[in-house]
DNA sequence: ATAACATATGAATAATTGTTCATATGTTCA
DNA sequence: TGAACATATGAACAATTATTCATATGTTAT
């Protein structure tokens, strides 16, 4: 029957998946991509560590916009911090996020 | 003097970064990525193409929702159609996608 | 200790976005 | 043609989120 093809098909693809709550954290760590202020910080790390000032100028922001979301990208694993003296400095913390941007400006630039 | 240093490292890592409107692009892009019902269909469709009524079921979201999700994952070209009389079938439409993913499930599983 | 600077954080606001309901469009078959 | 089904779309609502201003915290040097 055409009901049970259906269902087969539902309960086949849903056991080959992998859980819910690994799909709903991957969603939440593309979702810090999903900032152009975050990418734009994301995209100068790839230069050299920055401190936080450098990069509001950077990207054109006050300063307290670029910590609420160096916030969020430290959160995410994404930078670390190294203080000295007055100053922060960030940094990429991962080696998945060149590889993410290459594959999405690929797609982009299709 | 510090002011120059400053000044300099602007400068010079503005003018090694991609231009603001593709780092906007990108992030758009990955804006579609950010939200864990495209997520689903997203991993539905690894496994093979999904009519919309099977696509709801696997996700356990209202047939609309589905609907509306597939429309933004069109618009990126992350999906294509196939009318199939009543059905539209949807396949995956970009090779990127499942090496997006990896390095999603790979950091997070880190 | 205090002034000056760098960074972080809380609260408020504005804007974006996901979901649902209701309904429209498109397709098949009697 | 009309009934039944699959999908798409518009409007409304709820929820999330990015940004800003004001201010707190932390650091250095006088």
């Amino acid at each position: 029957m055409i009901h049970d093809a259906h269902k087969n098909i539902v309960e086949e693809t849903k056991s080959k998946m992998p859980n819910t709550d690994t799909l709903f954290e991957l969603a939440d760590f593309f979702k810090v991509f999903g900032d152009s202020t975050r990418i734009r910080i994301m995209c100068a790390l790839f230069e050299q560590e920055l401190n936080v000032c450098c990069i509001a100028d950077i990207v054109g922001m006050e300063q307290s916009t670029v910590s609420h979301q160096l916030r969020v990208l430290r959160q995410e694993n994404l930078v670390k911090v190294r203080r000295d003296g007055k100053q922060s400095y960030y940094s990429l913390e991962d080696e998945h996020i060149q590889k993410i941007f290459e594959m999405g400006l690929e797609h982009i630039l299709e």
